[in-house]
RNA sequence: GCCCAUGUAGCUCAGUCGGCAGAGCACAUCCUUGGUAAGGAUGAGGUCAUCGGUUCGAUUCCGAUCAUGGGCUCCA
C-alpha cells in the first residue's frame, strides 16, 4: 500500500529556483519549432515557452523538464518541446500515462504498476490487479484523471540513491518498481510525484498534471510482464493523448476509418472470402468475386514476370521430410511446421516454403555459367503453422499463397540483378497505387553461415542497388536473416499505415547445402548464389491489404464487377442483355440487374457493392442505341454510345486504373 | 499457447432475473412498370457455437471445448 503520507519534497517557488541560477544580464536562447528566440530572463524564457506550447526541453540532445531551464548557460540553445516533436509527444504521452497510473491508484489501491511508457499512437500502463478492468471501470478512470488534470498538480522531479528508492517501493508494495530498480545500471534513479502519488520514471514530464489538453483511454488487453510469457499476466490499459481536442477527435475518426476498411468486414459485405468453421481457423475459402479479383493480379503478376524475364514454375505442396532435413528449415522452422505424415513408411511434409522445389529443378539438368541470371517464379502455396491467438482474417493466416521467386547469379550479378528487382518492386506495387515505401536494409546477424566476406560484398552489393536506383533506406543493423543480408520495403496505404510485403535476400547457405553448382568459364565448377524474393508477400496478406488500401472500391481493373447494366423497366430487358453481352464480349466484366425494382433501389444496391460503372437503360436509350453512365462517385455521363463507352473504358483498364 | 471479451436467422443485433425465440436488412412469391442511393404486401428461414452438469424444465445458471475479437516485440 502506497503510505498516504509520504510526499516529495515540496516545489519551492520555480521562478525563484530559476533566477538563483541564472545570472543577471545574460539572455536565454530558446528554440521551438525551429523558431529562434531570445529571452531576457528565466521568467521571460518560461513565459515563451508556455506561450508556444512547449511542455519541456531539449538541451544537448537530452531531453529534459523546464527545472533544466537552470543549466542553461549563455551559450546554449535550449530547445523547447511542443507536440510537434516525436520527444514531445512521447514526453506528453508519458505523462498522460502517469496520470492513469495515478487514476489506477486512487480507484484501486490494491493495484500495483508495472510499466507505462509512450508508444507510437499514445500510451498503456500495465498494471497487477487482482480482477481485470470492465469498460466499466475505464470510464471511471478517465473520469478520476479528469479530475487530476483539472487539479494542475505539478510534476516534481527527485533524483535518489536506487536503495532509498527500493525501500520506498518495496514500503508500498510495488514489487515490479523495485524489480525495474534493481536492473537500472545507474547508481542514482529519478522519481516523480504530483498530487502525492510517486512513481519511478526516468522523465522528463510536463510540468504539470494541467498540460493534458486532450486524452482518450482506448482498450483493456493481457500483457505478460516484461513481454515474457513465463511470466505474469498483467492488464494493460491502452490510451491516447492529443495536444487539442481538435487532434484527438481526428485521431478517434481515423480509427472509425480504419474500422470501417476493415478488410474482414469489407471482405463478407462484398462476398470476396470466408474463413470457415469447420475448414479450420487461419484458412481462407475465395468465394467468386475474390477469386476474380486475385485471378486479376495473378494475370498481371505472370505476364509481368515473364516480360522480366523469369519462368515460372508450379512445384508439390508436399515433399519428402528428408527435404526439409537438407534445407535446415527442420531445424530452424520446426515450430512453424505441421507435422510430418507418414506414407508407405517414409515421412511427409507439408510446404513451408518454396524454395527446395525450386533448387531441384535448377539441378534437374546442368548449368553454365551462361545460363545465370536463372529467374524461378511460382505462385506457391505454403503451410505454416500459426498459434491460435496471432491469426487475424487475411493478415496472420495458416495457408497462403507466395509470390516467390529464386534467382540463381554468379557473385559478380548480385548487385544488377538486385537492382532490377527493386525496379519491378517499384513497378508492381506502384500499379496499386502505393507511391510511398520506406526500405529498410538488414545486415549481418550474430547467428549466421556464410564467410565475412561474402557477406560484406552481398550487403555492399544490396547497398549499391539501393543508391543506384535512388531509393532512400535505412540500416537495421544485425536483423537480416541467419543465410544472408535484406532488404524489406514497407508500403504505405492510402491511411497512412506501413505494410511490410516486398523482401529481398541473398542466401549463401541453401546452395551450399543442397551443393547447387554451374560450370564457370574457365570449366571450373563454382556455387551460384541464391536471392529470394517476394513482391507482395502472401497473395492473401496483399489481399487484404489491398481491400483496406481502396476501402472496398476496387479500381476498375481489378474489379469483379467492372459493370452493372441496370434497367428502368421489364420492358427494357431485351436491350440491357445486349449491351452487357456486348461488353462481356469485349472481355469486360459485365452484369445486369433487371429486377422488378425501381431504379433508386438497383442504383443503391449496385452502389454498395462498389461497382464501378452503372449503366442506365430506359426508354430514351433503347430507342436511341445508347446508354447512360454514372460512375461510382455518383458523377453522371450523358448518353453515348455504346463503342464510345467501351473505348473509355478499355482505356482505363489497359492503364490499370 | 496465455489474459480478457464475445458467440441468438445468410448479415447487423435485440431478448429471456430458468417456462414453446424477436426486429431490420438480405431471400422467395405477389402487387406496383417506376429515370439516378431503400415502393408495398405476404411468406419461408433458428438444436440460441458444441459437449457435459445443475434443474420438473437450460438459449438463459455452472464447467469444458471450439471459434472470433482486442492484446501479449514499444521497457523506469
Amino acid at each position: 500500500m502506497r503510505p498516504d503520507n509520504y510526499k516529495l519534497e515540496k516545489p519551492r517557488e520555480i521562478l525563484v529556483i530559476y533566477s538563483l541560477f541564472l545570472k543577471g544580464g545574460s539572455t536565454i536562447k530558446i528554440r521551438i519549432e525551429d523558431k529562434e528566440f531570445e529571452a531576457p530572463g528565466p521568467e521571460e524564457a518560461l513565459k515563451l515557452l508556455r506561450e508556444r506550447g512547449a511542455f519541456a526541453l531539449k538541451i544537448d540532445e537530452k531531453v529534459k523538464g523546464f527545472e533544466a531551464l537552470k543549466e542553461i548557460s549563455p551559450d546554449m540553445t535550449a530547445e523547447g518541446l511542443t507536440f510537434a516533436s516525436k520527444e514531445g509527444k512521447d514526453i506528453y504521452r508519458h505523462s498522460a500515462a502517469h496520470i492513469m497510473a495515478h487514476a489506477v491508484k486512487e480507484l484501486f489501491p490494491s493495484a500495483r504498476l508495472a510499466i507505462g511508457p509512450a508508444i507510437e499512437e499514445g500510451f498503456y500502463y500495465d498494471f497487477d490487479v487482482e480482477k481485470p478492468f470492465t469498460p466499466e471501470d475505464i470510464v471511471r478512470i478517465e473520469e478520476k484523471m479528469k479530475e487530476l488534470v483539472k487539479k494542475n498538480s505539478p510534476f516534481v522531479r527527485k533524483v535518489v540513491s536506487k536503495k532509498e528508492a527500493a525501500d520506498l517501493f518495496s514500503k508500498m508494495g510495488e514489487n515490479y518498481k523495485v524489480e525495474l530498480i534493481e536492473a537500472i545500471p545507474d547508481e542514482t534513479v529519478s522519481l516523480y510525484e504530483e498530487d502525492g502519488f510517486v512513481d519511478l520514471c526516468r522523465g522528463p514530464h510536463i510540468p504539470g498534471t494541467g498540460r493534458l489538453k486532450a486524452f482518450k483511454l482506448i482498450s483493456i488487453a493481457g500483457a505478460y510482464w516484461r513481454g515474457d510469457e513465463r511470466n505474469k499476466m498483467l492488464q494493460r490499459i491502452y490510451g491516447t493523448a492529443f495536444a487539442d481536442k481538435e487532434d484527438l477527435k481526428k485521431y478517434l475518426e481515423f480509427l472509425e476509418e480504419v474500422k470501417k476498411r476493415d478488410h474482414r468486414r469489407l471482405g463478407r459485405e462484398l462476398d470476396l472470402f470466408s474463413i470457415a468453421e469447420d475448414v479450420g481457423p487461419g484458412l481462407i475459402l475465395w468465394h467468386p468475386n475474390g477469386a476474380l479479383i486475385r485471378k486479376t493480379i495473378e494475370d498481371f503478376w505472370r505476364d509481368e514476370h515473364l516480360k522480366a524475364g523469369y519462368k515460372l514454375l508450379y512445384t508439390p505442396h508436399m515433399a519428402k521430410l528428408e527435404l526439409w532435413r537438407k534445407s535446415g528449415h527442420w531445424d530452424f522452422y520446426r515450430e512453424n511446421m505441421y507435422s510430418p505424415m507418414e506414407v508407405e513408411e517414409v515421412e511427409y511434409e507439408i510446404k513451408p516454403m518454396n524454395c527446395p522445389f525450386h533448387i531441384a529443378i535448377y539441378k534437374s539438368s546442368l548449368k553454365s555459367y551462361r545460363d545465370l541470371p536463372l529467374r524461378f517464379a511460382e505462385l506457391g502455396t505454403v503451410y505454416r503453422f500459426e498459434r491460435s491467438g496471432v491469426l487475424h482474417g487475411l493478415m496472420r493466416v495458416r495457408g497462403f499463397t507466395q509470390d516467390d521467386a529464386h534467382i540463381f547469379v554468379r557473385e559478380d550479378q548480385i548487385g544488377e540483378e538486385v537492382q532490377k528487382i527493386l525496379d519491378f518492386v517499384v513497378f508492381i506495387l506502384s500499379t496499386f497505387g502505393f507511391a510511398d515505401y520506406e526500405i529498410y536494409l538488414s545486415t549481418r546477424p550474430e547467428k549466421s553461415v556464410g564467410s565475412g566476406e561474402n557477406w560484406e560484398r552481398a550487403t555492399a552489393a544490396l547497398k549499391m542497388a539501393l543508391e543506384k536506383n535512388d531509393l532512400d533506406y535505412r540500416i537495421d543493423p544485425g536483423e537480416g536473416v541467419f543465410y544472408g543480408p535484406k532488404i524489406d520495403i514497407k508500403i504505405k496505404d492510402s491511411l497512412g499505415r506501413l505494410w511490410q510485403c516486398s523482401t529481398i535476400q541473398v542466401d549463401f547457405n541453401l546452395p551450399e547445402r543442397f551443393d547447387v553448382s554451374y560450370r564457370a568459364s574457365d570449366s571450373t565448377e563454382k556455387r551460384p548464389i541464391m536471392i529470394h524474393r517476394a513482391l507482395m508477400g502472401s497473395l492473401e496478406r496483399f489481399f487484404g491489404i489491398l481491400i483496406e488500401h481502396y476501402a472496398g472500391a476496387f479500381p476498375v481493373w481489378l474489379a469483379p464487377v467492372q459493370v452493372e447494366v441496370l434497367s428502368i423497366a421489364e420492358r427494357h430487358s431485351e436491350y440491357a442483355k445486349k449491351v452487357a453481352d456486348g461488353l462481356r464480349a469485349e472481355g469486360v466484366r459485365a452484369e445486369t440487374n433487371l429486377e422488378n425494382e425501381k431504379i433508386g433501389y438497383k442504383i443503391r444496391v449496385s452502389t454498395m457493392r462498389k461497382v464501378p460503372y452503372l449503366v442506365i437503360i430506359g426508354d430514351k436509350e433503347a430507342s436511341e442505341e445508347t446508354l447512360s453512365v454514372r460512375k461510382r462517385s455518383g458523377e453522371t455521363m450523358g448518353p453515348m454510345p455504346i463503342s464510345e463507352f467501351l473505348g473509355l473504358l478499355k482505356n482505363e483498364i489497359s492503364a490499370r486504373r
